[in-house]
RNA sequence: GCCCCCGUAGCUCAGUGGAUAGAGCAUCGGACUUCUAAUCCGCAGGUCGCAGGUUCGAAUCCUGCCGGGGGCGCCA
């Protein structure tokens, strides 16, 4: 019996005391989806539940009166086994052996869909992250969106949304200049400008600029008037640099559906009709030879130019532009992940949104993720654009590899600031919670291919009444949890609870595989129902890890 | 001055109103001739920053304060 499928039944029995007058409350009171939930202790139960305690006061009843109604009833469902009802008001649910263990079969056939939902079926989402600036490799703090954000796209297409991963390219503007002038500086042998880019890869970029100009025919950028050299420097150095973006990523198992590139929004017209569309609304103004937009009319703390008193387009005049365009191609919502520091566009954004006629936190969704530091033998590491002195992704890689790395960033919450120690984690590497997780899956592959070995076969048998151990009573409901655990990460947007369920279930498997309850036969034991049934709870323990690993893009390894 | 995040065991962090607040690391003591010991078992470790409030019940929600981090541009 699944969790799904208990809290069905809770629904059904408190429907039918509704139903039959026993219970004086409004039907639609009744909740859709009765919440269950694991105990944190083991003696309360399989599974737990505070309804009576939710619905007491709406039915006029004490909660104790109304949880000994249901619990009653309750008893009579098949495969319970017993309920209890505890302190102020709990349902302490115990399920039947078999109804328990046969969890592991629904798991098994379920395969790689164990766990999905349709908590977001129907739902259009344009997720936009990392959109790192291509003036430089991603750094540190890009890193952390990329493997929380890919999550995050998984855990919503395991909640059905259809998903649009998206990369904004800021190939636009000021930045863009700097990183031009940075090259061709570096080219001529200069220092980096003041307001500029430095670091190898500055170097490595001008140089292979004039390669690639040299190996086309074309003159010399250092020859041409310092305008055309920039030009030169900005258009090659850009493409460079963004194909070495996209690399990195792809090393780090993140794709990107659409790579958008800002510089597009500009082109083709469509910030004039993003400002054209406000206009009509009629919150656009001019003042101080500016035009602004009137996002104080939806809460923003200040109006906002967009259009600069020199003619040129605010940064924002693009954000209006793109969010437009994604509402255009067809997106319910979109969500954008940015780190702390942008945290002050959020009250502009929504105003934009508001703007446009849609409703905040509904059309557009902003995520604030806080910032990632790096340490090094207790002191804060100080970070130089200019000086190159940046840590990036390979530099994470290089250091403990690309599933190390992924789960590291994920298993916090995003609203927890990381202090990364880069020595510490790579030395201290095997004492990764990754490697706990991952470890526990190659154990399950390990005697996978040792039962195969001796002849005991899952089609062979299946007596779920004999996974009657307490350990393998906490592998079960751990692996009953699983559903949930991705249905409220999605809904949360908190990735790092897969990684946290994922350590919980390793732990319940290890201390059963510790409990000696064998899955295969020693020496000249005969193959019997029992060893089968247990390679079910194995196998089907292997399954949850497999796809609770995949949901955060951390391999899952037959050996270790 | 205003806005956002954080403050939980020695350290790193879980815990979106529920029962005796948990895990990893570190320390200490145990368990390998049989499915991978990258594991398991045990000991120890807490005024959940402080003070009020809300209610059957608060680490969790509200208010104020203290401490740490980040942000408040016709930069991008």
């Amino acid at each position: 019996m699944t969790p799904a499928e208990l809290s069905q039944a809770l629904h059904a029995v408190l429907t039918s005391a509704v139903d039959d007058g026993s219970l004086p409350l409004d039907p639609s009171a009744v909740p859709a989806t009765v919440s269950v939930e694991r105990p944190r202790s083991r003696e309360h139960g399989d599974w737990a539940t505070n309804v009576a305690l939710q619905l007491a006061k709406r039915a006029g009843v004490p909660p104790r009166t109304l949880a000994d109604l249901l619990a009653e009833r309750l008893r009579g469902v098949a495969g319970v086994a017993g309920v209890d009802v505890a302190g102020p008001g709990f349902l302490n649910i115990t399920l039947d052996t078999a109804a328990a263990g046969e969890l592991a079969r629904t798991v098994v056939e379920a395969g790689e869909s164990y766990g999905r939902n349709g908590t977001l079926a129907g739902e259009r989402i344009n997720l936009e992250f990392v959109s790192a600036n291509p003036t430089g490799p991603i750094h540190i703090g890009g890193v952390r969106w990329a493997a929380v954000g890919d999550s995050l796209a998984r855990l919503l297409q395991a909640s059905g949304a259809d998903v649009v991963r998206e990369y904004y390219f800021n190939d636009h503007g000021a930045q863009i200049d700097r990183f031009a002038r940075s090259l061709l500086a570096r080219a001529r042998g200069e220092d980096a400008p003041e307001d500029g880019y430095g670091g190898q890869y500055i170097a490595d970029i001008a140089q292979q600029v004039m390669a690639d100009a040299a190996a086309a025919g074309e003159p010399d950028p250092l020859t041409l008037p310092d305008e055309e050299a920039q030009e030169a420097f900005r258009r090659r150095g850009v493409e460079l640099m963004f194909g070495e973006i996209k690399a990195k990523l792809a090393e780090f198992r993140v794709h990107f559906d659409v790579y958008f590139h800002e510089d597009a929004l500009h082109e083709s017209g469509a910030v004039e009709r993003a400002v054209a569309r406000l206009r009509e609304l009629g919150h656009i103004f001019e003042a101080d030879g500016a035009t602004w937009l009137r996002t104080t009319e939806f809460g923003d703390d200040k109006d906002r130019v967009i259009v600069k008193s020199d003619g040129n387009a605010a940064y924002i005049a693009g954000d209006l532009a793109y969010y437009l365009d994604k509402r255009e191609r067809g997106f319910d919502r979109a969500i954008i992940m940015l780190g702390a520091d942008h945290h002050g566009y959020i009250g502009r954004m929504m105003a934009m949104c508001a703007a446009f006629g849609d409703t905040p936190w509904t059309n557009l969704e902003i995520l604030i993720g806080q910032m990632v530091n790096l340490v090094k033998d207790g002191q804060p590491v100080r970070m130089s654009k200019r000086a190159g002195t940046v840590v990036t992704i390979d530099d994470l890689v290089d250091a403990v590899g690309v599933d190390a790395a992924r789960y590291a960033l994920a298993r916090s919450s995003t609203d927890t600031t990381i202090d990364l120690d880069l020595d510490l984690l790579a030395r201290a590497s095997n004492d990764n919670p990754v490697h706990y997780v991952r470890y526990a899956h190659a154990r399950t592959a390990a005697i996978g291919r040792n039962a195969a070995e001796l002849g005991v076969r899952r089609e062979d048998g299946f007596d779920p009444a004999q996974l009657d151990h307490p350990s393998e009573n906490a592998l079960l409901a751990a692996i009953g949890d699983f559903g949930r655990v991705v249905a409220q990460a999605a809904q949360l947007r908190e990735p790092h609870r897969v990684a946290r369920y994922l350590e919980e279930l390793a732990a319940a498997y290890h201390k059963w595989y510790d409990q000696n309850r064998r899955v295969l036969p020693m020496g000249d034991e005969e193959v019997t129902d029992v060893h089968r049934t247990r390679l079910w709870l194995n196998d089907a323990t292997r399954q949850v890890l497999a796809n609770g690993l995949e949901l955060l893009g951390v391999s899952a390894p037959e050996r270790m």
